[in-house]
DNA sequence: TGTACATCAGTGAACGCGCGTTCACTGATGTAC
DNA sequence: TGTACATCAGTGAACGCGCGTTCACTGATGTAC
């Protein structure tokens, strides 16, 4: 016997919603599928969202959520700048890879609404554990380093690594070689990044 | 007076779908929505390409295509490690910009045909460019530099500093900061990157 | 040079489908007394 | 403890819309003779 009210239909519709967009990616995203996913009739989501960017601005939220929460419980505590730039960046990987359906919608900006106060303050939150990381590597290796510019560097490397590797995939099944997988890349990433900015 | 054969559809389609997913990104994408564009019916498309799919697949490698021939004019010519991979990043980034809506296509796999000819053709051109540049670095500054890896990572920071970047312009909003226009990220990249390569 | 015919390119009407939104409704829950 | 009522959560039918695909068609082009 299913009982009608749900108990937490706005967390199982933002499930519903990240597995997928993980599937089909945000252009197979419709309202209608995930109701159908979640369980409950298609009108259910706008009591709840409102509208499609309702509910995708609460899955971007979510998901910025749980990576600064891992951000900062897997880096805050490290010291040296390396380990925390190698064990950050590898957290940062590794939520991305559980949580790919949230991730493609939080990248993809015009999906969303961007004032979301939640939205915005899980997504700073993040930003500024990776900035806590890059003065790390300032006050260690070089006083010089601009904040700013090496915190976004890093960002978008990671990301890039992350959101290419199905094309690097390809790529790699082109050449007949074998494709490196991303949490090994992101190990030498964090040598790259960390020497690079190092070394001016 | 208009003429009822068209003179090249298949480029004027392709030209209509770069624009139209440039505007709305690629779930926005629609045949009839093409066509109308391009001033043709809403059957036409589908004498030359069959259907959406491969009318994005040779979207892509029209993209690879042209990334494939900046990259080889930038870069083959120029001998120093560093320069060349300062001009082919910067090269690339350039081309990304003028063509948002071919690499919002090229990266997205799952909305092409991955075995297509040309698309495999000019998009190993590209990585073939990418890989000779890695081999000037592995010449001039490390002999025990890994290529695969090193260009994947290479690939990876510059197409996610590209993708990335308006939604870095909203962060920098969020913190009442100005966001580090993309092509000036390019140029400390390539810094970072070959001194990160040189330096292990 | 002209004519007949095949081939190619694009049309426009028709179809069925899944979508988002609206709305009157009903089932369940909580609260005041 | 029980009852009445307000509020909240979810339903299901209805709507109009844009979509992809199909198909018989017509206009334009190229080629054989």
């Amino acid at each position: 016997m299913t009982k009608y009210h749900h108990g937490d239909l706005p967390a199982a519709l933002r499930a519903a919603t990240a597995e997928l967009v993980a599937e089909k990616g945000p252009s197979g995203f419709s309202l209608r599928e995930v109701a159908r996913r979640a369980g409950v009739s298609h009108a259910a989501p706008a009591h709840h969202f409102g509208d499609a960017e309702g509910l995708l601005t609460s899955v971007a939220a979510e998901g910025f959520q749980r990576l600064a929460d891992a951000m900062e419980a897997d880096g805050d505590h490290i010291d040296d700048a390396l380990q925390r730039l190698r064990t950050v960046g590898a957290g940062y990987v590794r939520v991305a890879l559980e949580n790919p359906g949230h991730f493609a919608v939080m990248i993809q900006s015009d999906l969303v609404c961007n004032d979301d106060p939640a939205l915005m303050e899980h997504s700073l939150r993040a930003y500024a554990a990776l900035q806590r990381g890059m003065e790390l590597v300032r006050d260690q290796l070089n006083p010089d380093l601009d904040i700013d510019t090496a915190a976004t560097f890093c960002w978008a490397s990671i990301q890039g690594l992350v959101s290419l590797s199905p094309k690097l995939d390809d790529v790699a099944s082109d050449t007949g070689t074998k494709a490196t997988p991303v949490n090994v890349l992101v190990d030498e990433f964090a040598n790259y990044m960390v020497h690079g900015m190092a070394a001016r």
